[in-house]
DNA sequence: TTAATAATTAACTATATTGTTAATTAAATA
DNA sequence: TATTTAATTAACAATATAGTTAATTATTAA
């Protein structure tokens, strides 16, 4: 019986389902490219303010973005992208594409050993 | 507006709403090791036999697995993991992170022109 | 041919997600 | 001080997801 782990998986869980919403994914792209307020990144969206402060909320929630308070104006708040959750990410394709990759050589090496006892 | 792209994304959408259930994480896990059955695969968790199978035809939706009948008895259906979802989704992460490369860069060349104007 | 088995689909419930508008909080400006 | 402005939280509706048991389909075995 696998099932649920004992739960690093927990993290994966929220990143991968955080990074679903194509909103989202757009606005870490935004982020990508350098530091945005709520303001600013919601001007790029159709979507109204609250959407867009619930959406960092889930970034904010699983590590993927921070925000700090501008100095100018205290009533701006400046999201940054953190790359903490992408790493986990891409560390959890590597060790899938790992074990895949065990797979297809256990399968070249019974192939290899059946063609090789054949040709005997 | 950047909103929803012209939707290659939505592809990615649905690969990573996928993998963000643990329960099909950990079916793909076992699919890495080599194909199985349905039955061999829902032997692994406490769920249904219909959970399982939802969860088997949410990963063939997006192409990530692929399912053929055995040839010994045609009652069982024997599924196998497909790499082009992971593939595209490994290419999406890469494309991130030199986006997010290039802001690094471009900080660290400010940096290095204001602290090299400052030094004169 | 009848019964058992493998897998899926149907019907339903519970919960989570995403959007909206309205209300709230806190800071800046007229 | 009164009013904007930036952002978030509250309350609600619509939709999607994941689980269950029961029913269905197709194949194998008694």
């Amino acid at each position: 019986m696998a099932d649920q782990a004992l739960s690093p998986t927990a993290d994966l869980d929220r990143t991968l389902a955080a990074l679903a919403d194509p909103t989202r994914r757009q606005i870490v792209h935004l982020l990508a490219t350098g530091p945005r307020s709520a303001g600013a990144l919601g001007q790029e969206f159709t979507l109204s303010a609250p959407a867009i402060s619930r959406h960092l909320k889930v970034l904010r929630q699983i590590g993927l973005v921070s925000a700090v308070t501008d100095t100018q104006d205290n009533r701006v708040r400046v999201y940054q992208l953190q790359p903490q959750p992408l790493t986990e990410l891409a560390q959890w394709l590597e060790q899938l594409q790992g074990e895949w990759q065990e797979q297809l050589q256990a399968f070249a090496e019974h192939v290899e050993a059946v063609s090789g006892a054949r040709a005997q």
